[in-house]
DNA sequence: CGGGCCTATGAAAACGTTTTCAGTGAAAAA
DNA sequence: TTTTTCACTGAAAACGTTTTCATAGGCCCG
């Protein structure tokens, strides 16, 4: 079990440790042939560098944190796989730790990552009303970081994001297009941003056609839709659209839907944000704004790395293209 | 950005180095004064042990590594949630990393953890005829290991499964006695050897009541059930029941009889093997054999611990209980 | 031919721990 | 009083790297 070291290396080659170094880290004060050697020598025994060691002596650990909100859903799957598939070959181990939407949650796993000594952390907080003051200070630190996905209102941080307003504004004007009159939003919690930009997309489209703006709190998981349309029905139900905060919410507030009796899209038009292949595997196939996670998690990773480099870059806001695809849930009146 | 260390607190404190260390560590030979002095000063200046150093040190890394063949469904997101659950408390970080069921991936993923140089591996293999060679090698080196999920067959290895066999004896049993007749099964890839398992509980349930065994390719993907009911229905479709190797080929085969216009169940009875929150949410609802996935994450890692705290720990098998979900999938003809 | 400048290498320090090996002084035992 | 033992602490080595710093020989230029 023990590995090959640098050591071995210079002993088997009766070379000193320094120069096996420079041979394997490609400094140029180092003659080919000795190079070639040391190469050879190492393939052959099988050599690979301590990491420990590597990060003990160059101050940076080569492990970056990751951390979501949620689990659940396959959007934060998708963003995690972006992410890897960037920092993986260059050697660069991933954290990832999940706050199952507790602030508390993620209060601990941000410390965590600060002992972990990670080199630079990619977050989408749970609340941007929490833990702001816990991120601001790991930045203030000098701690690398890049939020993705949730909008860190209050953060002036480096962030990788979709046009909330503008896609919420299309797909509902989609909806209307096809015969929608009385539409409900089924809202976000306040306590992340982007249920006040999709909020307002929803207003703003709705207003443009002259039609009356109307929404629910609708929250974040499937139990929420399922309980929004309840509360619709017991009010004495007057919609024939539904626009949801999330895939989540639009499900639940689909299924529900038809359990009582009601026929998709005939009766009540769904659609909803944040879509996955979830939208596709649901019946009707749920109309939705379908974020970029993959590329939104090698864009992220890309600018940590620049951020790892480079202290001195600059805060950015990059904003990627959702697609919005309309499926069975949505149709003509 | 300049973190404390333990000789910042020796100067402090006026103490040497190795007193410090040793009233952190708890070591025995110190003064109770000392030591709460140190702590102390430690608590006040925010002291946290650098990872790197200790790993450095004391021989391990601090890390381990998990290989998954696929992180698609929630069964494996969940299986994840149950390692990190055992380990982040602990302070050893979790390194995943995805194969997306592609065996070379894989492969190059356990080199990858070799470099990362984690004290022990938690793994469920794409196939088991894949890369079984390089994990017995590490193990043979030293490397503890557990397996989950799909079973390691060749591989002389620790590991925490559930009973395939006898759980789809009992699921088809109930299928049989809601009176299904004609049931087919989609099998699962052949380099899964939990197909076989699988398969083999489905002959003997339906040998048992005398009914005719048929089954069919299946595969492993929502895809895989599209298809395998394409075919069933060109080669003239006659069954009233559907056994699925996992969830996505039974929600696969259910959307698509769907389509072609067949009630379920009245038609066509469909239950699935794996099931997870998926199965709660496609209409109607499936009914499957459900693993407890966050309790075999958690068993796997307690078992890795083990090992990694004694090698000399024997190999063992742990076989949990899934539980068997009756939904609307299935019922009275 | 002597000084200066490359090229290639080695020696050693440093990173932050843990641990072994040696003490120290004081109390206990003789 | 002398010896032993004990409780506590310090010095230093070690883990595997990278990175000065130093130095050897060889070459060019005057």
């Amino acid at each position: 079990m023990k590995r090959t070291t640098i050591k071995d290396l210079a002993a088997r080659l009766s070379l000193s440790v320094s120069t096996v170094s420079r041979a394997l880290s490609g400094d140029r004060n180092i003659n080919a042939e000795t190079r070639g050697r040391v190469l050879a020598a190492a393939e052959e025994m099988g050599y690979t560098p301590n990491p420990a060691a590597k990060s003990m002596r160059g101050g940076r650990s080569g492990a970056i944190g990751v951390l979501v909100p949620e689990m659940e859903t396959h959007y934060t799957i998708q963003v995690i796989k972006g992410i890897q598939h960037v920092f993986y070959p260059k050697g660069i181990r991933v954290i990832i730790a999940d706050a199952a939407e507790d602030p508390a949650v993620e209060r601990e796993n941000l410390l965590m990552m600060e002992r972990f000594m990670v080199d630079g952390i990619i977050f989408c907080q749970c609340s941007y009303q929490h833990n702001a003051d816990l991120l601001g200070a790991l930045q203030e630190h000098g701690l690398p970081m890049v939020s993705f996905g949730r909008i860190p209102y209050g953060l002036a941080v480096s962030q990788v994001l979709v046009d909330d307003y503008a896609k919420s504004f299309f797909v509902v004007e989609k909806m209307i297009q096809s015969g929608c009159r009385h539409i409900c939003h089924f809202r976000g919690p306040d306590n992340i941003y982007n249920s006040t930009e999709r909020a307002r997309g929803f207003r703003d489209v709705m207003g443009k056609y002259g039609l009356p703006f109307e929404d629910r709190h609708g929250g974040l998981g499937m139990e929420d839709g399922y309980v929004a349309v309840d509360r619709l029905v017991a009010e004495g139900l007057d919609v024939d659209g539904i626009f949801a905060f999330n895939e989540a919410v639009g499900v639940g507030a689909m299924n529900h839907l038809r359990e009582l009796g009601f026929r998709i899209p005939e009766d009540i038009s769904v659609a909803a944000f944040s879509g996955t292949d979830l939208s596709k595997v649901v019946f009707p196939q749920l109309t939705s704004v379908e974020p970029p996670m993959f590329e939104m998690g090698r864009a992220a990773a890309q600018m940590l790395i620049d951020q790892v480099l480079d202290p001195a870059t600059p805060v950015r806001t990059v904003v990627l293209n959702a697609e919005i695809n309309l499926r069975g849930s949505t149709g003509k009146k």
